[in-house]
DNA sequence: GAACACCCTAAAGTAACTACAGGGTCAAGC
DNA sequence: GCTTGACCCTGTAGTTACTTTAGGGTGTTC
């Protein structure tokens, strides 16, 4: 099968599936002589799955890497395994801490103004310019593998009106 | 006061001050004549301190601009900042579900897997090669800009062992 | 005059893609 | 035979918010 047929069965853009590939992450396909496209086979689907399941379980490449690799080696044990499971729940488990301690002070923030008002009497600049007791100084920058809470597709503009 | 001092009092390392100029975030520093060294006041402590607090809840450059910008227009409704403040708490509490969910399904696939045995025999894999009906197929990949689980200082080596 | 803490710039690296430029391939329809 | 449109290719740059590295000047102290 060619590549958009491949990455429509994994759910994937294609364009991903050639960066995979670039990455060593997906074994290299074999070309049609005549024009050079990649084909693909059932193995390669199967490997893509995987590695597009470990994905939406936010596994990084590395920690894919590391389960490929035990794949690979049947008789060994799988103690390391279990454990990359253990320490990537933990990173999910601090992550949301992190998230909820912001939520608790984005809602404060938040109750500081109700009303429409002028910028200069706003209570949520007033309590960002000057923030009172409310346990301010980072919450738990202490990052922990599972990031912040923007989409790659947020916009990023500044002065220029949206379109 | 030179660069370090106002790091050290805004609590961030220095060259993040640098780089919130270069992004313009942070107003280019007065320079000393001499030596060229970048000299600040108080009110680039005032807006560094403003930039690192939202940071700290983990708003978007995007994000503080605005914030930054609203600041400038006293006399204007503070509805925008409302609105920002309101849609960034949706963005960390839609980042939380999609966590929460991860977790559920890292909690399951680990309890596949208690001992350690041979990687062959390993549930985690098997659950990984052919999910049963745990309700996989990417969670909630819609991102919604509060990022993943994973923080910088990660390691992603692969093969080679750790130092 | 050497050591050391501090400052400077410019460029590259980070994670996991995504997008873009520029171009070839192939099947269907006219 | 030619165009249209869907598909494929490569290579490079852009994304976010920094961090790191390379290479070098400045200022104070011993």
């Amino acid at each position: 099968m060619q590549i958009g047929e491949l990455a429509k069965q994994a759910g994937c853009p294609v364009e991903t599936v050639r960066y995979y590939e670039r990455e060593g992450l997906l074994h290299a396909a074999v070309r049609n002589e005549s024009n050079n496209y990649r084909q693909y086979n059932l193995s390669h689907l199967d490997r893509l799955t995987f590695i597009r399941r470990c994905r939406s379980l936010d596994m990084t490449h590395g920690e894919i890497w590391a389960l490929l690799d035990a794949r690979q080696q049947p008789d060994a044990s799988c103690e390391s395994i279990n454990e990359l499971i253990d320490t990537h729940l933990l990173h999910v488990q601090a992550r949301m801490t992190e998230l909820r301690a912001l939520e608790g002070q984005l809602i404060d923030l938040r109750s500081q103004c109700h009303a429409a008002r002028a910028t200069r009497d706003c209570g949520i600049l007033r309590e960002l310019d000057h923030p009172g007791d409310t346990a301010w100084r980072s919450p738990a920058l202490t990052h922990s593998h599972v990031s912040g809470s923007h989409s790659s597709s947020d916009a990023h503009n500044h002065g220029e009106k949206q379109k």
